[in-house]
DNA sequence: CCAAAAGTGTTCTACCTACACCCATGG
DNA sequence: CCATGGGTGTAGGTAGAACACTTTTGG
């Protein structure tokens, strides 16, 4: 293991790195995965190195299939961090503790000394697909709601806010809820989605209507039963005509 | 001077570096600074080196220090450029060939073989503030209307293309102008940035309300003269209300 | 039968769009 | 005096915002 690790190491590039906010959608919230540190309670996004010999994208879908067995999901670059000193609210002292801990002796040295860029992806991915797995420094992965975000390691707290900045800019020019939602899904649910990552309510009339106008949605001929109230109509993306929206470019303007 | 730029070299990160894309407004035009490599016919972007103890914002600002004195400008970073083989149009021999006439025997081997990533930046600046200065591999600069831009070096075309693209994204959401423009303009100059920067025209009575709206500008007591036609108003931006609607943002929605 | 939530259509309003006439300047 | 381009205001259209009543379902 530490054999393969060094190896693994030596074969990808020293002073870049890929972090990334992983968002899903579960029970009316939004919700990003975060990892623990081993031995530790320190926590930051899912991260990984770039093979010498591999672009950036390629590597930030390798780890987030890593991290969540998906492929083919929503995926983009969103911001680089480039400060020298990537401020973490731990002491210098604290925090080296911590990374012994998690890293062992061999590696925490050398991650506190190095300087490293991180370029920031996000992703958008339908929460009951995902199947994580903690990283090999790491040895919980847990999905936090959006306020509740503790305060990580590094930089991330950081890195949290400008993905959802970029995620709120995104939504308002390209649909979203592809890879967010499950395959069928009802109007309401596809609102409380738009409502969560924009934290702002909406008319459901006017909303409904905003997202047919799209012509994106295909709404099937089955309702989703079980509440104590008028069955709802469930929808499902038209694919083709999905990713041609995501092309074009829609406007999002409530 | 080569042991120099060989201990300059060994300060900076080996893995990562900045290119600029730096924009002018002249003669009713957008232009684009670019550098010619010396010796050679090959043109690329302005860009340099980050320093270990730098962050990469600082190390943009001083590139663009270095290339146009200029201080204090609106610069941005757009896109990160992670490609394995950021490709160029040339075939890897005639690459080879550029390489060494402009760098010299030293380094050129390192420049074709390293793994490089590059984070794009892009500034707006006032033309004729600029004092262009050439870089040490480099022995011409010049001002190229964006149609006119020929095949560059690397994947710098793409770099000019996407810039071009966040830039008008820009310009949707947050006023531009204050750093390409001279103090004192009128209306129609203004007008005539947005439409070169949007490749579209506008309607000149609709034009000057929308921008009054935003309450950023200032109509002075004065008059351009010269042309054989009435003398347009100048007005010039009130910085601290144009800075608060950089922060709070704008909808150019024309 | 009642509470909860979804289905549907119309009116109002505000902002963007289109448009015309007069005036100053230089040649 | 004429050509060029700038100064200014108004009317119309479109798209977003506001809004109510009826229907279905489970308890």
């Amino acid at each position: 293991m530490e054999r393969s690790l060094k190896e693994h190491f030596e074969q990808t590039l020293q002073e870049v790195s890929i972090d990334c906010a992983i968002f899903g959608f579960h029970a009316g919230e939004l919700k990003i995965l975060l990892l623990r540190w081993k031995g530790t309670d320190g926590w930051s996004l899912p991260g990984g190195r770039i093979y010498k010999e591999e672009s950036t994208d390629d590597a930030a879908n390798r780890i987030l299939k890593e991290r969540t067995g998906l492929t083919d999901i929503f995926l983009q670059q969103y911001y680089t961090f480039g400060n020298a000193n990537r401020l973490t609210h731990l002491s210098k002292q604290d925090l080296m503790e911590l990374l012994e801990l998690a890293l062992g002796k061999d590696y925490f040295h050398d991650k506190i000394n190095r300087r490293v860029v991180s370029i920031g992806y996000f992703a958008l991915v339908e929460f009951d697909q995902v199947q994580a797995t903690a990283d090999w420094y790491t040895d919980e992965f847990r999905w936090w709601e959006i306020p509740d975000v503790p305060k990580l390691l590094f930089d991330h707290n950081e890195m949290v806010v400008r993905a959802l900045h970029a995620l709120r800019q995104q939504i308002r020019n390209q649909p979203v809820g592809y890879n967010l939602l499950p395959e069928k899904f009802t109007m309401p649910e596809l609102q409380r989605l738009y409502e969560t990552i924009l934290d702002k309510q909406f008319d459901r009339r006017n909303f409904q209507k905003l997202l047919v106008s799209y012509d994106i949605l295909e709404k099937l001929d089955e309702k989703r039963t079980g509440g104590a109230n008028k069955s709802p109509f469930l929808y499902r993306f038209n694919k083709s005509k999905y990713e041609k929206a995501m092309i074009d470019g829609v406007s999002f303007a409530m």
